[in-house]
DNA sequence: TCTTATTGGATCATACATTATTTGACGGAA
DNA sequence: TTCCGTCAAATAATGTATGATCCAATAAGA
C-alpha cells in the first residue's frame, strides 16, 4: 500500500539530477548496478543508442555522467567500460559507510522527535511483519527505516553519499539471501538502535550503527566470496 | 625543482578519468574551483562553446561529467547551473575528511616503510623552510605531505574521495592566508604526526589527524567567513 | 617477428528539429 | 494608473543526423 519506492526519498536527492522519467541514464545505471552488464564490458556508444532507441549524442552524455559518478570507467579514445562492481568496490563503500553512517546517526539522536521514532517503529513492525518472506520489501522497508535517520541531516554532502552507496549495495545484496544469523542480528540491532534513539543514547547509537553497517557489509562480501568460489569451483 | 603537481600522485587516479591535457572539462571545473565561475552561475553550452573554441557536443559532455562529480547542477530543460562551493559546501566535505582521513592515517601508520618516513620528514623540511612564505608551495608539500599517507591505501574509493575533496579544499584556501597561529598549529601536528607514525602509534595518529582535519576545515570556514561578512558590511 | 593495411569506433564538428522556459508586449480588470 | 493574466517571440535545452578525423586493435603481408 505505501510505496517505499527506491528513489531518493524527499531530502535526498543526487546532487544536481532532477527528474528524468527512466532517461538512459537511469536505464544504463540499472543495467550496471543489477550486473546486467558485466564487469568490464565495453559500452559502445553507438550499439547503446540503438538498443535505446535514441541518437549518440544522450548516450555519450549519460556515460559521462556515469563516469562522473564513478559506475563507468574511460580510456582515451577507447570508449567506456563497466566498472566492476567486485568484492573490493563492495568493501569500500561499505567501510565509508562503517565511518559515515555513525555520525549521521550521532546527529540524529539529538534531533528526533516523536513523530520520527514513531516512523521508525513503525518502520520496524512492517519489518518483522515482513520477516524477510519478501526481500525486496524487507530492503525497502530497510532502506526507509535508515533514510528516516539520515535525510533530514545537514550534511548534504554525505547523506547523498550515503544514498549512493545504499543504492549499489542494494542491488547487490539482491541477488542473495539473508542467513538465518543475519536477520536475527539485523532485527536485534534495528530493536536495540530503536531504544537508544528513545534513549538519547546518542554515542551507543553510534556505536551500535557501526557495527550493524560493518555486519551488513561482511555478509554482502561473504555471500559475494561464497557465490564466487562456488561459480569457479 | 621537485615537481609537486596537483595532480593525482600516482596511485590516485580519479575514478576512470584519464590524461586528456586540459580538455575542456578540466577548464570549465577549475573555473569553478578558482570562483572564477561565480556560484550559480548559468553555463550555457553554446557560450561555453565558444568560449573554448570548440563545438556544443564537448561541452555538453563535460557538463554532464561534472555533475556527476558534483560541480555543476542541472535543471530539467534550464540546463547547468554552478554548483556555489560556499560554506556550507566547504563544511560538508571537510566534515567528510574528519571521519575518512583518521581511519586512512590508522592504516598508514600500520604499514609506514622507514621511506615513508623519511619522505615524510624530508616533505616537513621543505615546509619548514618554505615557512608559509611561498603560500601555493606550502599548500602542494602540505598535499604532498598527506598523499604519502593515503596514496596506497587498499580503499582506493575512500582515498579517491579524499583527493577529490582535497582539491576542492586548497583551491578554496588558496584565497586566503594562514593565520599565524594556524602556522604554528599545522607545524606543531605535522611534527606530532610524524612522531607518532615512527612510534608506531596508531590510535594517537588517527586522532591527530582527525583534530588536524578539524582545525583546517575550521580555519577556512572562518576565513570565508570573514571574507563574506567584509564583502557585506 | 616486425611492419604495414584494414577496420571498428571514439571524438569532434556541423546542421537542424523539437520542445520548454523566459521575457516582454499587450489588453483587460481592480 | 497599477496589477494581472495571456500570448508570442526569443532563447536555449535537448535530441537527431551525418561526415570528418584520429586512434587502437586486429589482420595481412614481408
Amino acid at each position: 500500500m505505501t510505496d517505499f519506492k527506491a528513489k531518493p526519498p524527499m531530502g535526498i536527492d543526487a546532487i544536481g539530477a532532477s527528474t528524468e522519467g527512466a532517461s538512459i541514464y537511469e536505464l544504463i545505471r540499472d543495467d550496471i548496478i543489477e550486473g546486467r552488464l558485466k564487469a568490464n564490458e565495453r559500452l559502445v556508444v553507438t550499439d547503446l543508442a540503438q538498443r535505446h532507441g535514441t541518437s549518440t549524442n544522450p548516450v555519450r552524455e549519460a556515460l559521462q555522467l556515469l563516469r562522473g559518478e564513478g559506475f563507468v570507467i574511460f580510456a582515451p579514445n577507447r570508449g567506456a567500460r563497466v566498472r566492476p562492481i567486485d568484492q573490493d568496490f563492495v568493501r569500500d563503500i561499505y567501510e565509508i559507510g562503517v565511518l559515515i553512517e555513525p555520525a549521521l546517526t550521532r546527529w540524529f539522536v539529538g534531533m528526533a522527535t516523536e513523530a520520527d521514532i514513531a516512523e521508525l517503529e513503525r518502520l520496524q513492525g512492517l519489518i518483522e511483519e515482513n520477516n524477510f518472506a519478501d526481500q525486496l520489501r524487507h530492503s525497502e522497508l530497510d532502506t526507509a527505516f535508515h533514510t528516516v535517520m539520515y535525510q533530514r541531516h545537514y550534511n548534504r554532502h554525505a547523506a547523498e553519499l550515503w544514498w549512493k552507496h545504499r543504492e549499489v549495495l542494494r542491488a547487490v545484496s539482491r541477488r542473495f539471501n539473508f542467513t538465518l544469523s543475519r536477520r536475527a542480528q539485523v532485527m536485534r540491532d534495528h530493536r536495540e538502535l530503536i531504544e537508544l534513539i528513545k534513549a538519547g543514547e546518542a554515542e551507543k547509537a553510534a556505536e551500535l550503527v557501526g557495527r550493524h553497517v560493518e555486519g551488513s557489509g561482511r555478509h554482502i562480501l561473504e555471500q559475494m566470496r561464497a557465490s564466487s568460489t562456488a561459480r569457479a569451483g
